[in-house]
DNA sequence: GTATTGATGGACAATCTGCTCAATTGCTAA
DNA sequence: TTAGCAATTGAGCAGATTGTCCATCAATAC
């Protein structure tokens, strides 16, 4: 989908300070309310704006540790089963089907190293999964963002 | 930080409804309003919100390829000025360094597989970016999450 | 016994929302 | 050029929500 400036204006906005409705929204990017409600309504039917939920911060709730594990997979039954497990470990936050033959990517918190080694085993445990390799993330000089995407998005 | 049950039916039921307000979170919880404002009042102060911003798919707004790029760098310098370097490609969504060698992974979104070339060209005329390996991410059973977290972390 | 912290219920004015309407603008196609 | 369509604009309205007070109360710590 195509979005204009003023879209990725209104995006950044929000993500800015997402507390301001949408009437402030309007008056700061001078245009009209109802102009600002059906470009969000838009943005939200079209899927580019999908939630507005609130960020959790792992860290901030104990999870300090954050490791992302390629895990190798019996190509027997197939991905989705092995999913279905791995969904169902809340540590276990993101999870990608990768190339490289038939394995998986996935992000994993924990509350210390030692509790990363209980995470792990509860993924080497899963059915389907044969063996895992882990690198664990030291720092995060650029945390998750789609700001400047959205801004260099907009026509 | 510690949150308890309450916290946890909060950040989920936002995640959940995320246009509901104040007022209509504290009647299904069975709470007072006053509670509620300060209950997430006191988890952005903390730093477990981080934010209300709209979440955007970058795929809705046509980058439908994700990668994740391992690369080497020279250690000479540091990975300081490498990942400045990497935040000022749109298309690097995060960056981390990670354990082996002073190795950096970042994820990074492209229009096309062709596009990814792109995108990977920028990433290795980084100074500093020694080499690069890529995986792409052909599916994502498991969409990046929280909310398990949050319920397994409320007491 | 006495602070301290968090929760509660109530109140107020000011503001915002959802919704509708009619007029205007900008652009496309005939 | 002109007709037509989609988007934008400005305006209005009733109802709901917000921010911000306050006094009270229970549980906990000192």
């Amino acid at each position: 989908m195509m979005i204009d400036q003023l879209d990725a204006r209104l995006i950044a906005l929000l993500e800015e300070e997402p507390r301001i409705g949408v009437l402030e929204c309007s008056r700061r990017l001078n245009a009209a309310r109802g102009t600002i409600q059906a470009r969000l309504d838009r943005l939200a039917a079209k899927g580019v704006i999908t939630g507005h939920g609130p960020q959790i911060d792992p860290a901030a709730l104990g999870f300090d540790v954050t490791a992302f594990v390629t895990l190798q997979i019996r190509q027997v039954s197939g991905h989705v089963p092995v999913a279905d497990r791995l969904a169902l470990v809340p540590e276990v936050l993101e999870v990608h089907t990768i190339t490289g033959g038939g394995d998986m990517l996935c992000r994993v918190v924990a509350r210390s190293n030692a509790d990363l080694q209980r995470v792990i085993d509860l993924i080497v445990d899963v059915e389907g999964v044969v063996r895992t390799s882990s690198v664990i993330a030291l720092d995060t000089p650029v945390p998750y963002r789609t700001l400047p995407l959205v801004k260099a998005a907009g026509t």
